[in-house]
DNA sequence: GCTAAACGGAGACTACCTCCCCGGTTATTT
DNA sequence: AAATAACCGGGGAGGTAGTCTCCGTTTAGC
């Protein structure tokens, strides 16, 4: 049964592939070019083909990975740290690295009635719901919120505005910050004190490091 | 000189057309087709190239209306409330209505070197500026923001994600309270005490009445 | 009711996108 | 190190969609 392996070169091409699919999907939206895609990973158009047969195969692909790359990652989050609201504003720091949160949107639109990935986005959706519960019930959060603001916020958030050269990974977290503070129930401010710089804009341009 | 004065259905157009390109910039992108910007005006394409010189010429107008309808607002917050934070809140509560403050990072990408319009932006710029230190100044405000994160935040959020049918208004300024929230210095919950729906995303699509 | 302004649709032309084929390149195996 | 099979990028055919213009028809305003 099949999937003989790929050749080292092929697997790295897949996932570049992956990852300048999540790129171009933030920044042009939900029905970017496979040429588009394909310029970013590097690679020519037709390595995709060969390696997907499609474009609903490729979101679907890239639904799948980031979904995982989620669900750990909110797993650990809630594993690892003290309190739910610490580990939903960890889980939303890791979520804003290459702009995860807000490819799903971009994927779902086009991959409908995709059973596996619906199953995983329910179980994703199941992990957050928890923590947010646990931070309410144990008084950290406010009650008036429910999972669809926040992460549609998170999405929001994260996703790059057009124009913008490079995100600037700084403002992102400090508005991510921002939200969560304003999910507290108490004020206890979590924001380093980082000076405000005054310039209108971005600031220096931020290499995306892992959290 | 000039400007003859348009016919009423012309003027109708006109409107029809500037109000359309706001939805369509703010759904599709930056580079979003003329030809979809004039289905959803209802109108034919011809009358856009007749009305407008151009691409160029329609996003330059679409700017200068967008900016001047947020000063105008800035203005009227600052003299109509209290304290600078409440000012800043209904501007951005302004700002959500038609997404138009995600308008403007639309059109900068595509109007580069267009003087009035860079004129017109920095005098919205400074007014909010404005506003943002005074919140500070008097205590109401964290220190450690400037005006990028504000405005970039307040951006994203308005902008609908792809996918959702209509954006839920209510959704939009629940997030913007939020993130007003986050700004405060002291807790002083701002968020009329709405129960959470629990339902996992979009609660009722509400009419995009205004403030 | 007349006239000039405005309208929508259709057409020419272009640009880009999808998908496939082919000659050259590279990783792997012995 | 040579053989081989997997893989690669570029280019091309066919199709879609976009920009901008022309033209016969409709409509607002006097």
């Amino acid at each position: 049964m099949t999937e003989p392996r790929l050749r080292a070169d092929a697997c790295r091409n897949r996932e570049r592939i992956l990852a300048a699919a999540c790129e171009a999907l933030v920044e042009h939206g939900p029905e970017v070019s496979i040429e588009e895609i394909a310029r970013r990973a590097g690679v020519g158009n037709a390595t995709i083909y060969r390696r997907f047969c499609g474009r609903h195969d490729l979101l679907h692909h890239v639904g799948l990975e980031v979904l995982g790359v989620l669900t750990e990652e909110a797993e650990r989050a809630r594993a690892e740290e003290v309190d739910a609201l610490s580990a939903l504003r960890r889980f939303a720091h890791r979520a804003s690295n290459r702009s995860l949160a807000a490819v799903l949107p971009m994927v779902y639109g086009q991959t409908a009635d995709d059973e596996p990935l619906h199953a995983a986005r329910e179980r994703l959706l199941g992990l957050v719901k928890n923590l947010m519960t646990s931070a309410q019930t144990t008084g950290m959060m406010r009650n008036d919120l429910c999972l669809g603001d926040f992460l549609t916020a998170l999405a929001k958030l994260t996703r790059p505005l057009p124009g913008s050269p490079r995100p600037v990974v700084d403002t992102v977290r400090r508005q991510i910050d921002l939200l969560i503070d304003g999910l507290r129930t108490q004020r206890c401010c979590t924001c380093p004190e980082r000076p405000a710089s005054s310039r209108t804009h971005a600031g220096p341009v931020g290499s995306t490091t892992d959290d």
